[in-house]
DNA sequence: CTTGGCTACGTTACCGGTAAACTGCCTTAG
DNA sequence: CTAAGGCAGTTTACCGGTAACGTAGCCAAG
């Protein structure tokens, strides 16, 4: 009878000859019992190797599950996997579980992703940027739970939102160019179809130069993963087009690292010939043989971050709707 | 009473007039009801915003969930990234959904996530290498579910084994610079407390160099993350004992790029004063000015076979437990 | 001696969906 | 004319846990 590991509730309650309320109550360290009742129900459920059922638990009760759904853009992105480490060390810490889903970018299948989780009744879930399908917002708002966007910052968040403006960090990027005496900008991006948060950076580093008396000369978009080849041949078609630019704004880290290889590649002297500026703050970038300027985002922060105020939000604490994290554009030596 | 979003089979039963099971096998795509009863519930289900209530059905039903775990050692690594993203993608088109842990290589932090992940009733679990504690085995065992361990090749797995073994990558790592000519061989490590994996590749790789009869010469361990930092002061501490290395393997591709960023600081050129070989197979790492030695891993499609053999034999389908996974030595600029 | 309160439990009802069994009604074969 | 069978549903029971409420026994205060 006391096969190992699928005890329930009741079979303990049988063998220690309490009432299955009374195991509960037990498991769960409530009280109104006895020492001896507890030791004799916790020897038994451990000696028939009892695994609590949460879908019953959660199932049941109208308090909230202690799953919590995360969507990031892309899994394969060196730095959603440390927000998805933020959140995941501070969930884990508190007793949630997380269910992951990737979205590649695209609000559609964070729609799709969105109607799966929400049929398991999350405690909440965290969403990454900013666009999402009517469908998708009408679901969030029906199912009532709380919602964390993260990464691009929106002042008027669904429920919550932890992140920083793209815009703006192309704007200081911008900013910073000009101050150091560049005059003509190129900008090399990818865009794996729909990544707005990418081209709202350009369209800050763009208004930027544009209000400094300097706009962008030219810029090359491709439809592509934005990583090293990309920026690789990004630089040498947009070189192509425009040799005379003196600086050149990439969509990311390992795409400025394609460019710098190609410069290498060619002959061209970083920073004298040709500025290089990246965004992200990739470790590899700050030990390269010239250490990338770039922007770093803070991004375990921001992960721990949304997980703390979708918690805090569950217990009834007081959250700020947003909450700004700061980014840092670091001068290397190649802007 | 037609509140959005929280309408369940019931209501839509009482508002259909029809009853709630003739409700749930027109939702399930069933049959054994008219035309026009399954335009007007799903009509309806659609009007009311209805939910499907994964919980409630999961529980009620012995048949498995559509809940799978996978606990890898870390999140930050651009290499269980692309893992992850091969499992979720081959997952979630097949309808299931993703429960991430992290152990960071602990056995015991495995086990504590496992225990929490079988309490929601997953249908398989997938983990990453062989080093489970005996509690978690015995959990595994009792639930009695699909597992999947990855990464790292078992012969006897628990259930299932979808990877490549560690120790014959070093093997294939040591043959090779043998025949390349090099006589002394050095090794920079990184292990956060207990990566059995790296010690079996370093284990590999010195049993083929004492068999070749060139025995390795140094090593150097750090205590440290394997990233690009640990990689720069490995190789320098190393050299800094033994100058007469005639090359070093790296722990991973990340650490070699460091120690190729301490050579070309240094002016040690590379490859003819010194060989660099990682392991791994980053992006970055072919694009480099000097492409790197290393061993290139085809991490999504681990992720995609893991998935595809746990669902087959969640189908009952023929599957086999071991699945071993070609790793590539490719040999770059540098080695 | 009664009342009230406390401790240490036990009972009941319910969560939302689904498998399995059952029920009319109509058609068709023998 | 009856039996058999199919269609389009309905009814019932149940999954495992928990909230809410109930109760027996004991002790102390009034």
């Amino acid at each position: 009878m006391e096969r190992k590991g699928k005890a329930n509730l009741e079979d303990i309650a049988k063998v220690t000859g309490v009432s299955k309320m009374t195991v509960s109550r037990v498991l769960r360290g409530g009280q109104g019992f006895s020492d001896e009742t507890r030791d004799r129900v916790i020897a038994a459920a451990d000696r028939m190797g009892y695994v609590p059922n949460r879908l019953a638990a959660a199932f049941n009760s109208v308090q909230a599950s202690t799953l919590v759904g995360i969507c990031v853009p892309r899994l394969t992105s060196g730095l959603f996997g440390h927000v998805l480490d933020g959140v995941d060390r501070a969930l884990t810490r508190l007793g949630y579980q997380v269910m992951i889903g990737c979205n590649n970018h695209q609000p559609r299948e964070e729609e799709a992703w969105l109607r799966q989780v929400v049929s398991w009744r999350p405690a909440g879930v965290i969403l990454s940027g900013r666009s999402h399908t009517p469908g998708a917002v009408e679901l969030l708002h029906n199912a009532g739970m709380p919602v964390v966007e993260i990464w691009d910052l929106t002042t008027s968040p669904i429920d919550m939102s932890v992140g920083f403006s793209h815009y703006d960090c192309g704007v200081e990027v911008g900013q910073f160019l000009v101050r150091k005496g560049r005059r003509r900008a190129g900008y090399v991006g990818a865009s794996s179809r729909a990544d707005v948060m990418g081209q709202a950076r350009m369209e800050g580093f763009s208004a930027a130069l544009v209000l400094a008396g300097y706009p962008l000369v030219d810029r090359e978009v491709l439809l592509d993963s934005p990583g090293f080849y990309a920026g690789y041949y990004g630089l040498e078609t947009l070189l192509a087009r425009r040799p005379d630019l003196d600086v050149v704004y990439f969509h990311n880290d390992e795409m400025a690292i394609g460019g710098l290889a190609y410069c290498q590649q060619r002959g061209i002297r970083v920073p004298e010939d040709l500025g290089i500026v990246g965004w992200g703050g990739m470790e590899a970038a700050s030990v390269l043989p010239r250490r990338l300027t770039t922007t770093v985002v803070p991004t375990t922060l921001i992960g721990k971050q949304a997980a703390e105020a979708l918690v805090a939000r569950l217990k009834g604490e007081p959250v700020q709707d947003v909450t700004v994290i700061a980014t840092r554009l670091v001068p290397g030596e190649t802007g």
